[in-house]
DNA sequence: CTGGGATAG
DNA sequence: ATTTCTATCCCAG
């Protein structure tokens, strides 16, 4: 599936079939099975990390090990006590309320790689860096320390792209792995005096495909319109990769490329709307995206199988009390959170078989901290015979979505109990009406998802116990198919006032200047080598119009449900108690 | 809200 | 085109 950066460096690569490894690496050590807990926890455990730096709360993940920050408030911020004067001596504020917390730097230059390489930026003839250049500068030296304190703290070393905005960043942040950082340095405008943007110049090598946000679907059409017929794919090799190679100069140059014509080109159904402008965009390098927020639960928890051959119901059975019971586990591992009004002195209530706890999640003072609303069952069948004997491969899943029976947010019941109550009450049904047929089928894989989270108050509670985050979120919700707003363009944006240069389609690709620094980081890697920052290498030196509270005051009381650890308002609780009595 | 597609690691 | 197990966002209906 996978190997490490050793294995890389002997000729092996992702996705490899064994035996192609084992012929390449004799004495490669294959490590079979597919518990990926480890990860997830390391992977939780440093975002974690990472999102303690932040202020906005703009910290994005993606995958198990690459994160976007939005630095920009950081960035404003210590620009505004930097001493012009005396940029060598710099002290970077990390904590806005104590001015004794952050690093020392040297803002006269760069930490880690610039690009394009040596580039110190733009300065004008007394020496001073413009406004861009200097905050640059401080996000590469923000992003140092915070490598350096994730090295020293969890040690991990780790990648960073440091630029104006996510596409860019991510893909900068290639230049120098493992354990290096590079920053996209101005100008990234072309100038009047015909100095041309690094963002441009950085963009246009890249292999079309390789562009975030560029998948394989695009990527092929786009190779068809400038090469005129479809890129073949390079079998063997690694996925994705086509024996023509066409580059981001190859359609940013093309004269027929333009907004309009790639929004014929590539809009089709299902097509998200206004893709030809997005997609002309990120060939400029111009994303105007915002790093997501981070969120306390994920928004959908998914387990899924693959198999040779499943063709019985009695498998069926067998394979589904399994994934729920994987499923109902990571449940408790993702959506539980530390119950502030648990007593501790109460002891937990046994289990309704009396058999001592063996899941992974530890239950007792936890809550849920959101409710999935929703149970969906996906499976890809396999293609029936055809009548050559052959069998066509297709990966299409089917799925089918039923409402999450509420007895799964049990505490007291285990989940092996749970899951086969799941099984019997819930995912039996929703089977049937994906196969309808009691026999002839036979599905390579099965995927179980629970989704729809219903958010319970978080940390941010009011007085009353509701969280004012959510109740913000939830107005903006009602809001916004009722607020007319003006659409905004990315070029609308542009901070230098230059006005664009007739016939250069390329003159209105300006990136997202308005100040915003993205740091994109990848690869964290496991302890071994010295890295870059620890080998001394020099270069990487109220008011009353809240219509949604109304009525609060008679809603008011809550009583608390011991069983599921959850708020109850009063008036619902009989009801709710009804949720946790044995089916009848 | 559902079911499916594209994109991503 | 292949092989896995996740995840997110978007669209039409």
């Amino acid at each position: 599936m996978t190997c490490n950066y050793e294995a890389r460096r002997r000729g092996l690569h992702k996705l490899q079939l064994i035996r192609d490894a084992k012929r390449i690496c004799p004495d490669v050590i294959i490590e079979l099975g597919e518990d990926i807990s480890q990860f997830r926890d390391a992977s939780k455990e440093l975002y974690n990390f990472i999102k303690a730096y932040s202020w906005n709360g703009q910290v994005e993940r993606l995958g198990f090990d690459e994160v976007w920050m939005d630095v920009t408030d950081m960035v404003d911020y210590n620009m505004d006590i930097l001493n012009r004067n005396h940029l060598e001596h710099g002290f970077f504020q990390t904590s806005k309320d104590d001015p004794t917390e952050g690093f020392e730097f040297d803002a006269s230059s760069v930490a880690g790689h610039p690009y394009p390489k040596g580039s110190v930026g733009v300065v004008d003839e007394d020496g001073m860096p413009e406004n861009l250049t200097l905050r640059l500068r401080l996000g590469s030296h923000l992003a140092l320390y915070m490598r350096h304190q994730l090295e020293q703290q969890k040690g991990y070393t780790s990648t960073v792209g440091i630029a104006t905005n996510k596409v860019l960043s991510k893909l900068v942040g290639n230049m120098n792995k493992p354990k290096g950082q590079t920053t996209l340095m101005p100008p990234l405008t072309p100038d009047a005096i015909g100095v041309s943007s690094n963002a441009l110049l950085f963009m246009d090598d890249h292999e079309i495909g390789k562009v975030p946000g560029i998948g394989f679907k695009l990527a092929q059409k786009l190779r068809q319109l400038i090469l005129g017929h479809s890129a073949t794919i390079d079998e063997g090799l690694v996925w994705g990769t086509t024996k023509e190679c066409v580059t981001v100069a190859d359609v940013r140059n093309h004269p027929e490329v333009n907004p309009e014509t790639l929004e014929k080109l590539l809009a089709g159904p299902g097509s998200p709307h206004g893709i030809g402008f997005k997609i002309w965009c990120l060939l400029h390098g111009v994303d105007d995206s915002e790093v997501n927020q981070a969120r306390p639960v994920p928004s959908q928890i998914s387990i899924e199988d693959s198999y040779i051959r499943l063709d019985t119901m009695p498998e069926v059975l067998k394979e589904l009390t399994t994934l729920a019971r994987s499923l109902l586990n990571r449940m408790r591992i993702d959506l539980l959170g530390e119950d502030d009004d648990h007593d501790p002195s109460e002891p937990e209530a046994p289990d309704s078989h009396g058999v001592a706890r063996q899941d992974r999640a530890s239950t007792d003072g936890k809550k849920w901290l959101a409710h999935p609303k929703t149970l969906r069952l996906t499976t890809r069948p396999r293609n029936p015979l055809n009548p050559d004997g052959s069998r066509t491969r297709t990966f299409k899943r089917i799925s089918h979505s039923a409402p999450l029976p509420n007895f799964v947010f049990s505490l007291t019941e285990n989940v092996d109990a749970l899951a086969e109550k799941l099984v019997r009450e819930s995912l039996v049904t929703m089977f049937r009406k994906l196969h309808p047929e009691k026999a002839g089928w036979n599905l390579s894989l099965v995927n179980l998802a629970v989704t729809n989270m219903a958010e319970t108050a978080g940390d941010s509670k009011t007085a009353n116990g509701r969280d004012i985050g959510t109740m913000f979120r939830r107005q903006e919700d009602v809001l916004r198919d009722f607020r007319v707003t003006e659409p905004e363009s990315p070029l609308s944006r542009s901070p230098t006032g230059l006005p664009g240069i007739a016939g250069m389609p390329d003159t209105h690709g300006l990136p997202k200047l308005n100040g915003e620094t993205t740091v994109h980081s990848s690869d964290a890697h496991v302890p071994g080598e010295p890295s870059d920052i620890s080998n001394g290498d020099p270069l990487e030196s109220e008011d009353d119009d809240m219509a949604w509270d109304e009525g609060d005051d008679a809603l008011g009381a809550v009583d608390y449900c011991p069983t599921c650890k959850s708020h109850i308002p009063s008036f619902a609780m009989i009801a709710h108690r009804r949720f946790h009595s044995p089916a009848v």
